[in-house]
DNA sequence: GTCTATAGGTAGATAGAC
DNA sequence: GTCTATCTACCTATAGAC
C-alpha cells in the first residue's frame, strides 16, 4: 500500500518549503510536485499557513533529542563537544536546505516561527548548557570564558558554511561531493578551534 | 533641495528589500513607504527586477574597499585580524538586516544574485587573503592551519549572531541596545578565539 | 514627470459535481 | 476523497490623460 494522499502532501511540502521558503512556495508548486489536485490541499489543510505549521512541527520533532542525549551523558566535556559537532554536521549534510530556511523564516516571520517551534519541540535547554560550561570553569577544567559567547562560537562555526554554501561552491569551484568532504574534515577544525580557545 | 523622486525610490527600496527580501516585497510596499505613486516605480525602473538589481549594486558598492585597505596595509597580521573583525561588526550593527537578506537571496536566487554582485563590486580577492595566511605560515608566525578553514572560521564567528538575532533576542531577553553591546564585546572574543587557534 | 485607470496574470481559497 | 470550475484579492506592468 502506497502513501496516503495526506502523507504525500506533507512529504512534498517539507521538501518545497525547505527549498523555497514560505513566501517562495505556492500551493500549485506543492500540488504539482506531489502530483495531486490543488483542491485537495485545502481539503486536508485549511490554509497554506496551516499546512506550513503542521509541516514545521513534524519536521522539527526529531532534532533536539539526539543533542539532549549527548549533553546529558556522562562523557567528558571535550568529548561532548566533538560529538555535538559531529551530529550537527552530519545532520546538515543530510539536510542542506535546513539552515537557510530557518534563517529566512526566523527573520521574516519571527514570532509565528518561534512560537510554532517552541510549542512542538522541547525547547533546547540553554540554561542547562550554560550551567554545564560554568561547571567546567569552576572546576578549572577550562579557561573562564563567557559561556554565552562559547555557545555562539560553536553554533557559528558549525552552521555558517552551510548558510553560504551556494556562494562558497561558486567561488571555490567545489562540487557537492567535495563540499561534503570539506565539511566532514571541518569537524576536526571546529573542535580544535573551540578547544584551543578554552583549554588550560 | 530635497531628494529627487528617483533617490527617494532607491533609498526606500533598499530598506524594504532588506527587511522583506525580494519575494516578500511588493512594488506597492515601496511606493507606499516612499509616498510616491506606484506608476512612478515603473517610470524610473523598467521592472521590479531591474529596480532590485540597481538597488543591489548601489548598496554593495561601499563594502569591499575598506576591507581591502586593511588587508593590503603593512600592519602585523594579528592586528589586521582585529581591524577586520571591528569593521565587520560595526558594519553589521549599522545594517542588521544585511546578513539574513544576503543569505536568503543567495539561496533562492543564487546565480542572479552572485552575478549581479560580482559585476558591480570588485570581487573580494580571496586568493590574496589565502596567500597572506600562507605567507604567515611559511614564516612560522602562525601554526600551519588550513587557510580556507581559517577564513571560514573568521566569517562564521562574525556573521552568525546577526543571522539569528531575532531568535537570540527572544531566547536571551536582550533588547536592541543590549544586543549591540554584546556584539561590541564579542569583537574581542572573536579575535581571541581566532588567534588562540593559530598562535605558536 | 506625475497621476489614474486598467490590463493581464497568478495567488489562495471555495463550491459543487462525481 | 477527488476533481473541475470559479471567486476574490492582489501582483506587476502598461496606456494614456494631465
Amino acid at each position: 500500500m502506497g502513501e496516503t494522499t495526506k502523507q504525500k502532501i506533507i512529504n512534498t511540502a517539507i521538501k518545497i518549503f525547505l527549498e523555497k521558503g514560505y513566501n517562495g512556495t505556492t500551493m500549485r508548486d506543492i500540488s504539482n510536485a506531489a502530483q495531486i489536485n490543488k483542491g485537495l490541499l485545502h481539503y486536508y489543510f485549511k490554509s497554506k499557513n496551516a499546512l506550513f505549521v503542521e509541516v514545521l512541527q513534524i519536521g522539527a520533532k526529531d532534532f533536539p533529542p539526539k543533542l539532549d542525549r549527548i549533553l546529558h551523558s556522562d562523557k567528558p566535556f571535550f568529548e561532548k563537544i566533538a560529538l555535538i559537532v559531529d551530529q550537527y554536521i552530519e545532520l546538515l549534510i543530510k539536510n542542506p536546505h535546513l539552515p537557510p530556511f530557518i534563517i529566512n523564516e526566523l527573520n521574516q516571520n519571527t514570532d509565528v516561527f518561534i512560537d510554532t517551534l517552541s510549542k512542538s519541540v522541547d525547547t533546547p535547554n540553554i540554561s542547562f548548557v550554560l550551567s554545564l560550561i560554568q561547571d567546567e570553569i569552576s572546576k578549572a577544567h577550562i579557561k573562564p570564558v563567557d559561556p554565552f559567547q562559547f555557545i555562539l562560537d560553536t553554533l557559528s562555526l558549525i552552521l555558517y558554511p552551510f548558510l553560504v554554501k551556494p556562494a562558497f561552491k561558486k567561488i571555490s569551484g567545489l562540487n557537492d561531493e567535495q563540499f561534503i568532504d570539506l565539511m566532514k574534515r571541518r569537524k576536526k577544525t571546529i573542535v580544535d578551534t573551540l578547544i584551543n580557545n578554552i583549554k588550560i
